[in-house]
DNA sequence: TATATTAGCGCAATCGATTGCATTTGCTGG
DNA sequence: CCAGCAAATGCAATCGATTGCGCTAATATA
């Protein structure tokens, strides 16, 4: 048991009787050390337990096989699911990753830049904090050529590689189906309209409407910080003011399930009298009473799509590629909450 | 818009016209440094915008100023929660965190430790995986000399620092809370019994019942994945033995809303005819009809807790020092599933 | 057989910051 | 005026792995 004695190549080349470089090179399977030599050095390697340093090799070729990933809070099924999605992708590639979390803070999302720059990351992935709306943190990143892509919560004011849902068909499907189900006064809960995922759920709102002949009323649409008291107090807006909706489609999960608490309040039959559609697939939606439909965003593929944009940026000539927008399609899920029919 | 010319020490010492060892002195705040060559020099860095390479650094003194954490899964309110501690703790120490999950696998988890070991990290701090019955991949930390400190689920099979709530008890004090609002046959859903913090819960749950002249009955404890289907499947074990029990006291908040859903299914009124206590006060716990009672466990304390339990290891002569069992005490809430007086 | 190749490996510099020891400068006291 | 000491800085090695270039010996070509 005694004490941690470093072991280096330079040990290895001491037991096979060759140079530190030879045995780098056996490491890395150079095509000019012969099968012999590599042998040797395996086994040696292996007999001593040598372990590589990496933050050696880091310093050598300026690469740290590590990725910073930001999100607002890891605290939601889905950008943990994201976060899985990369990881699965990044480990079989012999990267680690790194996450941080901005808490929807702008100043700490600046601050986390610079710390993952400080730590020499390979490469960064974002998803933007609800009160960034200035964005000249990532311009360094983008400077120092280092690879940056950003998934769901991008913006369009950055030329960076994305990674996004298709909200706009997500939210019309949502609508939809909340048509089709004999609502016909449908509220929209949604949050700041600098976003791009808020704009472009409304948006597709607005179009099922249209192309179902029912008219917009922007009294209907009801802005809010998208967490659960938001959800309650954009439906009592409504409620107070007398609008007379019969359905609620949410950009959000826990908005709806504000909605859902505060309508059984007051003894509304859901989905009989108001049908409610969330957004997310956040697990507890099919723990509610009744079960919440919802639009599951495919967290892992996305987390997935995003590492494989990020390595292509690390082999590709970085140079005049053009940036690329993948958008994935999302699904939704229909349960209790939206299901009068039948 | 030029490339990046890496800036280093050098630069700033042929700015200043010192060398690079009095600039690296300068920057470390040295005091054999004289105040106005400190000046110039932290002048000239901010001037040509240097920063410092965190990996040069950590190749020469040993340290990456990295800590690694394990947990099984990132997707629970309660882990992440500790993250978020950790990371408060951490980052005001100039220390970045690297965050692993081991999804509950074996293979995974220790991959992992090597991964961190790998990436020569500070210190490890970890939340055992459900199927981790064996610690040999511990020892191999503990050789080298690397602090190691152990959250919530611990073992006792090893002898490490750990951070952990009083299981016990807040799992007495929850069906303390359950005989007080009258139920006399409770029920108990609990997990693997290698398990220290299901050990304990049961083991609180016992006492209690003990200390109020109720017999413990083995049949009403009941033991699953705690899951949310784990949780129905208990109910039914339950319900199909016939044994009248009317209230569960749940070591995991999914287990119980399972429970909740298989006996609203059934018309079984809550909390009238049963009451229903979980554990861990995931947040949907707070959106469920009605309300469900749980155990907050103070996951943010905690996080800071094991955070400053490794920095007591590291600035400590590690030797000979004992290891530390830090116990949090926990907090019980009270919400509608519980409360049938008054 | 003599020269041209090529395979296989070593030498030494390098990545950027740190640090023990040596050196220079400046000041104090005798 | 000079030894003596302290303050301030420089020199050079070091952390461990990588890599361009060069060297040697063996094989191939003429």
């Amino acid at each position: 048991m005694r004490k941690k004695e470093k072991i280096t190549i330079h040990d290895i080349a001491l037991e096979v009787g060759v140079t530190a470089s030879t045995v780098s090179r056996a490491l890395n399977n150079h095509p000019r050390i012969s099968a012999t030599t590599k042998k040797m050095v395996l086994d040696a390697a292996k007999a001593i337990n040598y372990k590589p340093n990496r933050i050696a090799a880091a310093l050598r070729h300026g690469k740290s096989k590590l990725i910073g990933i930001i999100v607002p809070t890891i605290n939601r099924n889905f950008f943990s699911s994201i976060v899985r999605g990369i990881e699965e992708h990044a480990n079989a590639l012999d990267y680690k990753v790194m996450i941080s979390q901005s808490y929807d803070d702008y100043k700490k999302e600046v601050a986390t830049i610079e710390a993952l720059l400080d730590a020499r990351v390979d490469g960064i992935m974002v998803s933007l904090g609800k009160n960034t709306h200035n964005f000249n943190h990532f311009e360094s990143v983008l400077q120092k050529g280092i690879p940056l892509v950003f998934f769901d919560r991008t913006t369009d004011k950055l030329n960076v590689n994305q990674v996004i849902i298709n909200d706009y068909l997500s939210a019309y499907q949502a609508t939809n189906h909340l048509i089709e189900q004999g609502y016909r006064h449908i509220a929209h809960f949604t949050s700041h309209m600098k976003i791009r995922i808020y704009q472009e759920r409304l948006r597709g709102y607005e179009q099922a409407l249209l192309d179902n002949g029912i008219n917009f009323d922007p009294r209907l649409v009801v802005e809010s910080n998208m967490q659960l008291d938001g959800g309650q107090k954009s439906t009592h807006r409504l409620l107070d003011n007398n609008l007379g909706f019969d359905a609620i489609f949410s950009a959000s999960d826990y908005a709806i399930v504000g909605a859902l608490q505060e309508l059984k309040r007051i003894n509304v039959k859901i989905p009989q009298e108001v049908g409610l559609v969330g957004f997310s697939n956040e697990p507890f939606t099919a723990f509610t009473e009744p079960t919440l439909s919802t639009v599951d965003q495919k967290a892992i593929d996305m987390g997935q799509s995003a590492a494989a944009l990020f390595f292509e940026m690390v082999n590709a000539d970085q140079r005049n590629k053009p940036k690329v927008k993948k958008v994935l399609d999302a699904n939704l899920i229909i349960r209790a909450s939206s299901k009068r029919l039948q």
